[in-house]
DNA sequence: TAGATTGTTAATCGATTAACAATC
DNA sequence: TAGATTGTTAATCGATTAACAATC
């Protein structure tokens, strides 16, 4: 393919911008619900809680979309970027494992809100056939393949135990998903073409003891060198921050 | 203070380093319990989902734990690292904000199993209070402080509506938390001290969905560039991907 | 025109990777 | 000693940031 023929929306763009694209949607969001027409990159950056000008950088990737010495039309931007992520129109999911989590998944209201439909509730487990939550019946496993083909979907959310995580997955895209959003805290291989993202909470909180105790054991740390310096010990070059 | 005075573990470390160490845990605890008592680099990697180079970069940040030409003891590094990350104790947490989500979390067996030990659930519902959830009462925002002063509470777990982050941020660090896991899709401002980190599920959903509508393209543009080659364009050295 | 703000350039910073000397 | 594998170096890559020319 040569870069002329190709759509501006295919060119590459970096993955740190990707990902930042979505907050910038919510935050657009936002400023129109607020009633905002226009607002400038400042304005919005301040809303998405990320600088200026890596804003305007990650807005350069997509097009021109603003005017000099003016700023953005809210709704304008939005709508490209919209478009530019396909979030423009819906994108059917199921959600496979209704455990806590999986019931939690299906009532949240968050991804309908973004454009993502909820079509079925799979679980590997018989018994729980039949259920009803969040308005949608729970179906054996087995009616993956029927459900995908029907409904055409490509997006498949897995909340499943880590024992089963593999095999699901397995299923998931021998059915036909192509984009597995994965909160099993387990590494899964999956062929090349499909897209795996994982949730992963304990290890968000593991990072957050880590900073908690960096934080006591500076603590102790100057607390001991405050010793240490009472009794004479000389900084050096060799002092940090 | 003296870089000399600072023990091993408080020196400074990269942020995506930090972030992997929880999953290096991971792998080596599964690697135990499989009864491996010894691994290579190569070995983790690859249970860990990264490349070696990779994982020995990071594990030096950390001193020398393997031996050359052998590989590591598989229960003396995962020793080293958690007492580094500062899981080798337990972690009182309270989880604010008892809706689905909440309840799911409350619920969760992967904070527990790491380490994360639920104090207590809050909700500003003052209704909800009494109510029984994975064996503990809900009880009223208002005695955040009391909670957390009593068990010496530094990280809470926000689950909150989105227009309630704010607040219910607020009050958690007035009552004592410095660190936060957001679940609501929304900026936070807090003090400098105060850690947060964020996980929004829609978002994930969302990267996702940029990826699958950039598959379609990528098709839809061959095709059409098939069409242009038929019709005799010729490829330049333009020519991508 | 003067003031404001974008889109882009270039410098800097941090993370990844391959290669290999050190060493068990 | 020979083979294996770590810990480290140096090169590369990608992301961030500040500064500013372009332009409304």
């Amino acid at each position: 393919m040569t870069a002329r023929s190709m759509p501006e929306s295919a060119r590459e763009i970096p993955e740190a911008t990707v990902a930042r694209l979505p907050v910038y949607l919510r935050a657009l969001t936002a400023l129109s619900e607020a009633g905002t027409a226009t607002c400038s990159s400042e304005d919005l950056a301040v809303a998405a809680g990320v600088n200026s000008a890596k804003l305007r950088k990650d807005l350069s990737h997509l097009g021109s979309y603003g005017t000099r010495g003016v700023g953005y039309d809210v709704d304008y931007l939005r709508h490209q970027i919209a478009r530019f992520t396909g979030l423009n129109h819906d994108w059917p999911v199921v959600i496979v494992g209704i455990g806590n989590l999986g019931q939690a998944l299906a009532n949240y209201s968050g991804f309908s809100s973004r454009g993502f439909h909820v079509v079925a509730l799979l679980d590997a487990d018989r018994e729980r056939a039949g259920e009803e939550i969040a308005g949608l019946p729970v179906r054996p496993l087995a009616d993956i393949e029927s459900v995908v083909a029907r409904h055409g979907v490509t997006i498949g959310v897995m909340a499943v135990p880590t024992h089963a995580a593999q095999t699901v997955a397995d299923r998931m895209v021998a059915a036909g998903i192509t984009s597995i959003l994965n909160f099993a805290p387990s590494v899964l291989s999956v062929p090349a073409g499909v897209n795996v993202r994982k949730v992963d909470m304990s290890i968000e909180l593991q990072i957050l003891a880590y900073h908690e105790q960096r934080k006591t054991l500076l603590d102790q740390a100057r607390g001991a060198d405050q010793v240490a310096t009472d009794l004479g010990e000389v900084a050096t070059e060799e002092e940090v921050s």
